[in-house]
DNA sequence: AAGGGACTCAACCGCCTGGCC
DNA sequence: AGGCCAGGCGGTTGAGTCCCT
């Protein structure tokens, strides 16, 4: 049956944006917003596809773009956000105020791809490019006193850390396979945190200068946040120091699937790791608290109604 | 100076998703 | 329930630029 074309291809420019052009959809939105693409170039007198439009607006003209090269605290922050998002570029953009997925997927495959293989990680699987699953296996076994560095912890439901271990680059979906330890054996908090035995220190031993782990935890109250400062369960004191020197304060929407999620719009990238009410949070409302304390979190915008690795799965 | 390979990044393409009817 | 549509996404392309020989 086939879809409409979304423009009529035989009278549309194609190609570089001139000058003309550009004034022209930057007038057009100014005066009257974003939306409707695929009418816009015609009220805005373009010879234009819609979706040329677009893509040129939010790529380009969009005033609330960071335009310069990207820092080394955007690298770190895109690597981790790939290791845990995958391509999914949209949704690492979305952490990263004022770039683009477009810009953000260009900048992975030109720089970032070369300087991970230069540090020895495949970036497809930020696994070491000669990554052998059996010695991974026997490392572990024999390095078990090492584990609290690179380990992952989960535990939703009792507020408390989540570790992923970067380092280590095991694909997410394959820490939920791993065998969950015995609560008490780990603990000695009253068995709140479960861990996960999953280490490779011998990454680090190549890579010293490397530390691509990202703790996440769910969403903090007040109450808690107070006492997270002299508690090191509380992933608060640890989280806050790794954001702070890159800047998140401008809110952020978070998108779930290509779509902007009218619930995620009110939470900040702070709130989305878990951590609003801290000063990093910029939320002008409060969170749904059915959705962010009782039935799970959105985490990094990935809505769930707990921590589901296996959405993450990577591609 | 010129040629050519490597690199960059804006733009395009096709597909997917969710809303609407 | 199913089809259509608009918006959005990730993968790919190709023109322009840089750099090396």
């Amino acid at each position: 049956m086939g879809r409409s074309p979304c423009c009529e291809k035989a009278h549309t420019n194609k190609g570089a944006w001139t000058k003309e052009e550009d004034d022209r959809l930057i007038a057009y939105i100014r005066a009257h917003g974003e939306g409707c693409w695929r009418s816009l170039p015609k009220a805005a007198g373009l010879l234009r596809c819609g979706k040329s439009c677009r893509l040129r607006w939010i790529n380009y003209l969009r005033p609330d773009l960071k335009r310069g090269n990207f820092t080394e605290e955007e690298d770190e922050l895109i690597i981790k956000l790939h290791s845990l998002l995958g391509n999914k570029w949209s949704l690492i953009a979305g952490r990263l105020p004022g770039r683009t997925d477009n810009e953000i997927k260009n900048y992975w495959n030109t720089h970032i791809r070369r300087k991970l293989l230069n540090r020895g990680i495949d970036p497809a699987t930020h696994r070491p490019v000669n990554d052998n699953p059996t010695n991974h296996h026997t490392t572990t076994t024999a390095t078990a006193t090492n584990i609290n560095n690179h380990n992952s912890t989960l535990d939703v439901a009792t507020n408390t850390t989540t570790t992923i271990s970067f380092a280590n680059a095991t694909p997410i979906s394959h820490l939920v396979k791993e065998e969950v330890e015995d609560d008490a054996k780990h603990n000695s908090d009253g068995g709140e945190r479960r861990k996960i035995n999953n280490t490779f220190p011998e990454i680090q031993e190549r890579c010293p200068d490397l530390n691509l782990e990202l703790r996440i935890s769910p969403p903090h109250h007040h109450q808690h946040q107070n006492n997270s400062s002299s508690s090191s369960s509380s992933s608060s004191s640890y989280i806050q120091p790794q954001i702070q020197h890159v800047n998140y304060h401008h809110q952020q929407p978070l998108k779930t699937g290509g779509r902007t999620s009218s619930f995620a719009t009110t939470i900040c990238f702070a709130c989305s790791l878990g951590i609003e009410n801290s000063k990093e949070c910029s939320c002008t409302t409060s969170l749904n608290v059915t959705s962010s304390s009782s039935t799970g979190y959105d985490f990094l915008g990935l809505k769930t109604g707990v921590l589901d690795y296996r959405s993450l799965e990577m591609k």
